[in-house]
DNA sequence: AGCTTCCCGTACGCTACCGTACGGTCATGC
DNA sequence: GCATGACCGTACGGTAGCGTACGGGAAGCT
């Protein structure tokens, strides 16, 4: 809220990627935002020449955002089994807010908010089957496990905005990362 | 779309609620309805006094329909594991549209589909919770793998709406199933 | 100083939807 | 036959947000 200032053009997309990762596409609304940033349509209408310009500005921020975050942090781990630990605990304990991934599956019906889901969930299931496969685990297997595990981690946010008790976050959730634990290690009957 | 015929108020609750499981809350909106159904708004604020009323009666129907539903039929099965099998089996290859409460998830904001989602979302947890503490599992391990195994399933959709082929539901999401079941059967290591 | 360019505010029209007012229609009971 | 009430259509006003037109100021260049 920046009293009287000239604004950028990442100073809109940031914005407006604030609204929609909490109200999701819907929140993105040129006038509210304008109100909020303490400017008019005028300023937006220089930077941008749409609305869905302003949506895709913000998508496009969060997949950058998505890409250089969490995966690339754990190549310091050589064991890919232990990478894959660290990462499940890690996502169930921190507690910067729920996942936006999680909140943008409210937009899904969105094509461009569907395609950049369908970028980073894809990334994510590759990483998971990827380091499975190299346990040891035959790829198809692998594969099957990471979908599970992943679809387990994004309906896990869902779930702890209703039922905070029943699935928690930070450190309340330890234990169950130990249950999400066995969709990776476990052997099938 | 009948083209010309007295709408009773159930009309309207049941058109909402297909509109609410397509398009979310904002797509239970009065004109568009009433156009669907080729009446006008006139028939509508004759039966309902307020959208929100409309609102109500839809996600009142839904979780109705929802009580009666899937866990009651699995009253045949003696084993309780048994019961558990075939659930998961059950719910990941039925093919009659994404589950509802997935779709709901996309409004969660709204205070009253948050109250229902909550609802409906601790019986299903409750259900798996009992199934698994009849078959000897101690209580808190029992709910906790009961919400994983939940938000695995939520999550299931989602990701379905997104990556089909990562996500199968119907025939080709046997195997997935088999996964899913890990986290209720499985030893902790 | 004067000109140009960038940036923003103001004012306007447009659309979609909500909710209300009111008049009309049709069946039913008497 | 006609009056009543259930039911619906039409017309209207109100609000929120999108996009456009245009004017004006501030900063830099000459």
């Amino acid at each position: 809220m920046p009293p009287r200032q000239r604004l950028s053009r990442e100073a809109w997309a940031t914005a407006g990627l604030r609204a929609l990762t909490a109200g999701g596409v819907a929140a993105v609304a040129v006038e509210p935002l304008a109100a909020a940033l303490g400017a008019t349509k005028g300023s937006f209408y220089w930077h941008f020449s749409d609305r869905g310009e302003l949506v895709r500005a913000a998508l496009e921020l969060w997949e950058a955002e998505q890409t250089s975050a969490v995966i690339d942090e754990l190549g310091n781990l050589e064991e890919p089994r232990e990478r894959l630990r660290v990462l499940l605990t890690l996502v169930l304990t921190h507690r910067e807010g729920p996942d936006p991934v999680a909140q943008l599956f409210r937009d899904i019906a969105h094509p461009e908010v569907a395609a950049a889901v369908r970028r980073v969930t894809s990334r994510r299931i590759d990483f998971v089957a990827g380091e499975l496969h190299s346990t040891g685990m035959p790829r198809a297997e692998a594969r099957r496990r990471a979908a599970v595990a992943v679809a387990a981690y994004v309906g896990w946010w869902q779930l702890n905005a209703v039922l905070p008790e029943d699935a928690p976050v930070g450190r309340d959730g330890r234990q169950h990362a130990e249950v999400l634990w066995l969709v990776c290690e476990a052997a099938l009957p």
